[in-house]
Order: C-alpha cells, then sequence, then structure tokens
DNA sequence: ATGAGTGCAAAGGCTTTGCATTAGG
DNA sequence: CCTAATGCAAAGCCTTTGCACTCAT
C-alpha cells in the first residue's frame, strides 16, 4: 500500500527512474520525457491507474504516445498492464520495482486499492502454488490475488 | 477442477439446467434454446470460455445473441463474466452452480484452467478479507486468486 | 395479441497502427 | 546522419445497440 510500498521520499524516485531508464534502454530504447512522464504518474499513484487517468495527469500527452510507451514500459518489465472488472485497461509499476502487492476491487465503480497480505498469507500462497503445480504439471511463476467488494463512496 | 466440479453425470446437467431456467424466470425471462445452448457449452468446459469458443461450439448462434444472453445469464447469477486477461471476455457458470475454485493461467498461450485451493487456504484468505475489510472501510463480497505460469504445452 | 427473444447490421468505445515529422545519440 | 519517438488521424477489434421479425404464452 502507499505508506509501504511508494512515497519513501524523492531519493528513490530517482532510483527508480534509473532502473526504469536501464531496462527501456536494454531494448534499445529510450527513456524520453513521457517514457518518463509515465513512469512518474504510476510512481505518484499508491493504485493502478487507467489510461483516462493518466492522461489526465500528463496533460498534453497524446493518447497514443501513451499508450505506445506504456506498451514499451512493460515490454521493458517496468510496468504491468493488469485487467480490470470494467474492461478498462489499468498500469502499475512492475512487482519488483513497486514491491509485492495485491489489489481490492470494487465491483461497483472498478477502481482499484493496493494491500499487502500478511507473511502468513503470502507463505499460504507460496505453498498452494508448489501444490498445484505438482498436480498439474505447470510451472508456476506468481499468483495474483484480488478482493472483490464495494468502496466506502459506493457501499 | 474438472474432476471435482463439473463432469459429474448427465443427472447434474440436468439439475443445473433446472437452477438455470428458475433464475432466468426469476427475472421474468425465458430460458429458451439458445440460453439453454449456453449454459451446455459453460457447462461442459472445465474453464473459461471466450465468446470466440463459445461460437465455435455454439454453431449458428449469431454474436449478438451470444452476448445478449450471456449478459442475461450473468444477471440471473448463472454465469459470470472474469476479467480478461488478455481482454477477451471469458464466460464461466456462477460459482454457486459450480463450485468455488480458482484459475491458473499459462502466461504464454493465455489458456485458463480451473482448480480448487485446500480449505487451509481458503480459510486464510476469507481471515485476510476480513482483515482488510477493516482496515480499509470495504465491502468485501469475495476473492480472486490466479496463479501464473506456463502450462505444460508451452514450457 | 403482447411482450420477450432473435438476427442482421450499424454504431460505440478503447486500443492499435500508418505515415510524415521531429528529436535524440 | 540514422534510427527511434512523436502526433495526428484513420483503422481495428470486441462489444453493444437499434430495429424489424418471430415466437411463446
Amino acid at each position: 500500500m502507499s505508506e509501504v510500498l511508494a512515497d519513501q521520499g524523492h531519493a528513490d524516485h530517482a532510483v527508480l527512474h534509473g532502473a526504469a531508464a536501464e531496462r527501456v534502454a536494454a531494448l534499445d530504447q529510450r527513456y524520453t520525457a513521457s517514457r518518463r512522464a509515465l513512469v512518474h504518474a504510476l510512481l505518484e499513484a499508491d493504485r493502478p491507474l487507467t489510461i483516462t487517468e493518466i492522461l489526465a495527469g500528463a496533460k498534453g500527452m497524446p493518447q497514443s504516445s501513451a499508450y505506445r510507451n506504456l506498451t514499451v514500459l512493460c515490454e521493458a518489465g517496468v510496468a504491468r498492464r493488469l485487467p480490470g472488472v470494467d474492461d478498462l485497461g489499468r498500469f502499475e509499476l512492475a512487482e519488483d520495482l513497486a514491491g509485492h502487492h495485491h489489489h481490492l476491487q470494487c465491483t461497483s465503480c472498478g477502481t482499484l486499492v493496493d494491500f499487502a497480505a500478511s507473511p502468513q498469507l503470502e507463505r499460504a500462497l507460496v505453498e498452494a502454488a508448489r501444490r498445484v503445480a505438482a498436480e498439474t504439471g505447470y510451472e508456476i511463476t506468481g499468483h495474483r490475488l484480488d478482493f472483490d467488494g464495494r468502496c466506502p463512496a459506493c457501499a
């Protein structure tokens, strides 16, 4: 959640932009102003953002640039696109940059909020993953846990 | 998963169609042939189906009818639409008809497979939900747990 | 007859792409 | 200079909607 995973000061922002630039460069691409602006937007938020929300914050950026650069950032492993209940693309920083967390989604307005699971639960999830892997033959690489509910505003 | 939650014989299929018909009727709507065909398709599969997959199975059904009837089935609580991993709408039977389960998703080919979590994990999830609800003020109604990995075919 | 359901086609809404222009290395 | 990136507009794709026709009660 925000207190834990983001807002750790501007120093970390610089570090993160550096890591982002590195990953983008690894694809022979440039860490341009708009890409930096996108990362900044994701960094400021404590929840996944829709394209519309991102564009609202980064005034003047054309939609096509946002989509294209977000795609690049995802390919570079800087960002991640997640599915939502309302079929709107939502973006957040990659887990290894923002920290592992889960989402709480309002089934009414679709808004997502980040939250961290307890260590015990995480352990149980990893253990369950191991079991399912053994049962199915899948090679499991991660998990996604979302809680559905109604936010205070919608309830 | 398939062995546990589906394929329990034709008797159960009849029971399920009955339940579906009842729920649709509760909305003053009819359990028509195409709606029955949709439920049949979902019942046969041991995983969520895309519209395309459903249409392939129910030959001759127009897309618009599939969408409209799937919407009705969702409203009636017979089916459920899943947030598409790849922005493709995927449908499955409602949890109280098919049983509570989770999904294993192949990050390579996108296919979803059902699986059941252990009772212990389910308890841990419910407990975690309670905690998060208390912390955030959300009214939590359920959870979604997905494992990501590579299926045997893709690995 | 009366309202629900169906099918076709057209419209919507989010996302991607083509192409000429600009900018970074 | 040369390739990547940008911006605008047009095209794509899944999904929804309008409308006239058919069907069940």
